[in-house]
DNA sequence: AGTGTTCAGCGAATTCTTTCGCTACTCGCC
DNA sequence: GGCGAGTAGCGAAAGAATTCGCTGAACACT
């Protein structure tokens, strides 16, 4: 049994992790209502993906709230980290610098975005 | 339909792909011995999933040659592109920043790597 | 021509994800 | 107690990705 966040979410898990990261902990209403919005899809379905989702451990529900309040297992940095880990595996052959120097220059960072890894890097370089 | 190269390649496509950017173009046989090694799947499934692929525009082939070659359609980099930026906009909310802090911050880059890193911001901001 | 080996491809089975119809439960209110 | 609205869940259908068995073509060597 994978631990939690081991494993890939798909498409619809991240989206519905990304709600949550955004709102916080929720009812599947304001969930739903996001997804039906975006793709018009049914309540049961919402219900469904999150029950999924809750035996994959990618969700928590608080079930003393009525409704059940749903919130996200993992945070985005851990997700994030997890798939960057991927991608870096999968695409870069394990070389996080490729993906750093395509990402930097791939043109969307701002001056002031470039002078914060400037200092990220003067900060690790001290270590 | 999807131009080439749009849409995600699967788990299974881009492990096709990452091996043909390792040899170059090259029949069936010497992908089929990677991916068996791999996974130990059978010579048909790696034949179908050419086929799929070839279909998807992921790869092309050379029918001239006999047995038929075949080789990645896109590039790595531009395979890591559609990837990266599909992953900032999934996780990340679009702020290719985050990301790059986040893969410098993961503590795998080595002292050269990140003094590359630098020179290329140096590049960058002198523009 | 006959046999054996490699190569290509079809179509179906399997597995995983996403979808939803229908049923049933809970709760406040008449 | 009975009704209606909102909520939860089951089980099956639809879709997508991955797998392979089986067939037949091409080709080399008796």
């Amino acid at each position: 049994m994978p631990r939690p966040g081991s494993a890939h979410p798909t498409d619809v898990e991240l989206q519905i992790l990304r709600i949550l990261w955004e709102l916080g902990p929720c009812p599947v209403r304001e969930i739903h209502a996001r997804l039906e919005a975006d793709k018009g899809t049914n309540y049961s379905t919402t219900v469904k993906m999150l029950a999924v989702m809750l035996q994959k451990g990618l969700v928590k529900r608080d079930e003393d709230a009525r409704p059940f309040v749903y919130r996200a297992a993992l945070t985005r940095k851990k997700a994030g980290k997890g798939m960057l880990h991927d991608l870096i595996d999968k695409v870069y052959e394990g070389s996080a610098l490729s993906l750093v120097l395509q990402a930097l220059s791939s043109g969307k960072a701002t001056k002031e975005e470039l002078s914060e890894v400037r200092r990220l890097l003067d900060r690790m370089e001290e270590e």
